[in-house]
DNA sequence: GTACAGATTGAG
DNA sequence: TCAATCTGTACT
């Protein structure tokens, strides 16, 4: 099976879209000469200045969050509680502070532990993600890229509310938190 | 310069 | 259920 990396415009659509259609994906990260892939199980999509989740909330643009901005298709990492990184993927068009937060993986090929990557700070972990990777570009990076996986059926997935926000007010209740059905790899069911 | 909160995790 | 841990951000 020949594998194609995505292409911008898979990233520069609607981040609900991207969001759910990046379930099944691969994440291949090249670690000198090997290789990790990753297929994507569970994702949250964060939505710009309207969302008091996002850290774009208002419109505002710190030296963090301005990787946030850039087009679709670009890595925004950050680091959380001082020892974890969350994975984002940015969407829509420059100027747009939407992303997508990647918050579990399905290890695939030679991997020991089933729940090495099942949650934003352990996958990054396990790929060795780290602050060098703010602002890489998926479609020409040579180190991190997407690959087209496996075709999903609607049935397979399940929209459920976000994940760590409650301080969020309304906009915890919003159901955008995607993932498999039955994959026990998601970090929250 | 100093205080403080956080898109989490793993142990109890 | 709860504390560890530390960077960015806001405030003085």
């Amino acid at each position: 099976m020949k594998l194609k990396r995505l292409s911008r415009k898979f990233y520069t659509r609607k981040t609900l879209t991207v969001a759910k259609d990046l379930l099944g994906k691969h994440i291949i990260r090249k670690i000198g000469s090997r290789k990790s892939v990753g297929k994507i199980v569970e994702t949250e999509a964060y939505i710009g200045p309207k969302d008091r989740a996002s850290h774009a909330f208002g419109g505002k643009v710190t030296p963090r969050n301005k990787t946030e901005y850039l087009k679709g298709g670009h890595i925004y990492i950050y680091l959380c509680y001082g020892t974890y990184w969350q994975l984002n993927i940015t969407t829509e068009k420059a100027g747009k502070p939407e992303c997508v937060l990647i918050r579990a993986l399905e290890p695939i090929g030679k991997v020991k532990s089933k729940k090495i990557a099942s949650g934003p700070g352990k996958l990054c972990k396990w790929m060795k993600l780290d602050k060098s990777f703010n602002g890489e570009d998926l479609v020409n990076s040579k180190r991190i890229w997407l690959e087209a996986g496996e075709k999903l059926k609607k049935q397979q997935i399940v929209s459920a509310k976000r994940i760590g926000i409650d301080y969020a007010g309304i906009w915890k209740e919003k159901p955008w938190r995607f993932y498999l059905k039955n994959n026990p790899f998601v970090s929250y069911f």
